[in-house]
DNA sequence: TGCCAGGCCGGGT
DNA sequence: ACCCGGCATGGC
């Protein structure tokens, strides 16, 4: 078995399920994926259910909406003005490419779709990423903080190495299954935030620990 | 109370 | 090709 394979396998086994992406249409993922941007999830939530509220978590209705309305709802998860152009800057898009319709745009190929997504301003790697796994159902390894992090402080790969590199990891060794994918994925951030805090050395509470030190 | 959270962009070197 | 400052709220 690959180490990728049998670190997939005890965190699975340590933590169980995740049941990501928390959302109840892959337009809402998507958003999500955009509001969580260097954010902590509970605000997100805050600010997708003020958008719920008023009954605008739609393409239409945030395409029609004015740019400081749209922030003044999204406050809560943070740098709110420039979340907000990134939204409507999505949200051009997905009119643009598909009618506004989610379901149209999967019908693109990951390849062809996140090319696209890249060029959206405020949409990076990881977002565009997030988007394709999570709301599109495309297999692309989502590479966030805490994957790099508990990859690095394990002996891995070095944190500096870039999002290929890393993704790159994931990508020779696996089997591109969207359910693999989403479950290891949002299994690095449960272990990431069970275990391996910013200001933690290793720990040795970490189903991890002593899984590989080639360095460290 | 300061630090951190599921990044990304634009300008500078 | 990197490096860095800016963007901001809410929870612990």
């Amino acid at each position: 078995m690959t180490l990728l394979l049998e670190i997939y396998h005890k965190l699975y086994t340590t933590f169980g399920p995740q049941h990501w992406w928390p959302g109840d249409s892959s337009f809402e993922v998507a958003v999500g994926a955009v509001l969580t941007q260097n954010t902590n999830w509970g605000n997100v939530e805050k600010a997708i259910l003020n958008l719920k509220r008023k009954g605008v978590l739609s393409a239409k209705a945030l395409h029609e909406m004015q740019r400081d309305d749209l922030a003044a709802l999204i406050r809560p998860a943070g740098y709110y003005n420039v979340k907000a152009g990134r939204l409507k800057s999505f949200i051009a898009f997905l009119m643009e490419e598909a009618h506004g319709s989610m379901k149209v745009l999967k019908k693109g190929t990951l390849q062809e779709l996140r090319k696209k997504l890249l060029d959206v301003n405020g949409i990076g790697q990881e977002t565009a990423d997030s988007i394709l796994l999570y709301a599109l159902e495309k297999p692309a390894f989502v590479i966030d903080a805490y994957t790099k992090r508990v990859l690095s402080r394990h002996g891995i790969l070095e944190q500096e190495r870039s999002y290929e590199d890393f993704q790159e990891l994931f990508l020779s060794s696996l089997k591109r299954e969207v359910r693999l994918f989403n479950e290891y994925h949002a299994l690095f951030v449960r272990v990431g935030k069970t275990f391996c805090k910013t200001r933690n050395p290793l720990c040795s509470e970490c189903p991890l620990y002593g899984l590989q030190y080639t360095h460290g």
